[in-house]
DNA sequence: GTCTATAGGTGGATAGAC
DNA sequence: GTCTATCCACCTATAGAC
């Protein structure tokens, strides 16, 4: 999975990201970065500030990939419905290559009330979710949608499913009948696909319209 | 809003919880429990076997709240739908007793990939999320709700979308446009419907039947 | 049951050689 | 740029007086 790093700096990225993302702030060590990333971890404090600065650059570089990944994904939606489902494509896909990455971001809110994101949520808000909102509010008036339901609440409980699902791992895999280790990467990818259809279902105008038909002939 | 503790059990337990709450297992230290819980740290160690006691303790304590809180919810239950509007309210009340809880249950899956809550998981699992699923089973089996939807996924995707509303706030404070702060009380109430909304759309049929009418009238 | 004092261990960070 | 050695602060847990 990890290839030899001749970059020093990218190495300590790299095991940091993914102890921090397993472990929490807090509880991972200097050394355990250094020895993750083959790296003397005195090092560290040459590349980077401080602890803070190691984990800050960390949820930097993981913020930039998650929106690009975004822009990707709603480059290629055609109408609303698509860019629901390329909303919910683009958190998979992210999760796909970054399965810690859900942890991250999480903790980063539980431990510090995203003090260190402080300067990365609102590129996150405008780059996915208000875009999702738009589109949602866009299929709205359309009459492709049902009119009734918030849109950015809608983006909210649309996203909801997948990123609890990806956090919540453990939980997940006890409901599910897959004990702690959470459930299989086959059960993901379906839930994956179930979450954009019932992000769908619920967006979908409740009763078939007539179309096309005069007004008078509905009783 | 915390009244005195003539008992320094309860003082410490709440304490803790408070603490582990908003800071993690890891940051939270003795002494800090012991000054918000007006109680000498080393107290602690007479009534808990060690910190870690400590927090199976707390969390131990806040499944059975949960889990009573679901009890109650789901004893009033009438129909399917209605089952459904009460699981999210039985969450959206614990919430509102308990703000910091989905930050505890988060934190015991992220750090510690809920290796404390082993024993916990299944009870929450059977006593909440089967009850759930069963219920939506029951709707669509009653033709009240649309059967193309796995009946467990759909009871994660219900219950995700307030989980993540607590747990994400400060992302969904950035997103409303309240801040880093969260969304005020009223806010979220407001997601609260919404989301039992949403899941309940989400369920309908798709289309009206035409109900008692005789086959042959379809055209 | 409650408190003081402290042992024992570890972690973040730096100084300075190379 | 990289490594060794180490300082200092702080934390969990306990011993033992009261």
């Amino acid at each position: 999975m990890h290839h030899q790093h001749k970059d020093p700096r990218a190495a300590i990225l790299d095991a940091a990201e993914s102890l921090f993302a397993s472990q929490g702030f807090e509880a991972t060590t200097i050394k355990q970065v250094g020895g993750a990333g083959r790296v003397n971890s005195a090092l560290l404090y040459y590349y980077f500030k401080s602890k803070e600065g190691l984990y800050h650059a960390v949820l930097t570089r993981m913020v930039e990939t998650l929106l690009t990944t975004g822009q990707e994904h709603f480059e290629v939606a055609a109408s609303p419905e698509d860019a629901v489902r390329q909303a919910v494509a683009a958190f998979a896909t992210f999760l796909l290559h970054h399965p810690r990455a859900p942890n991250l971001f999480a903790r980063e809110m539980l431990d510090h009330e995203a003090k260190h994101a402080a300067d990365l949520l609102p590129r996150v808000a405008s780059g996915i979710f208000e875009r999702l909102s738009e589109a949602i509010r866009q299929g709205q008036m359309e009459k492709a949608f049902r009119s009734d339901l918030d849109p950015r609440f809608a983006a909210i409980s649309t996203i909801a499913q997948v990123v609890y699902f990806a956090i919540a791992r453990p939980a997940v895999g006890v409901l599910l009948g897959h004990g702690t280790t959470g459930p299989p990467p086959e059960v993901t990818r379906e839930f994956g696909r179930h979450a954009a259809d019932f992000a769908l279902a619920a967006l979908a105008r409740p009763r078939e319209r007539a179309p096309m038909l005069p007004l008078e002939s509905v009783p």
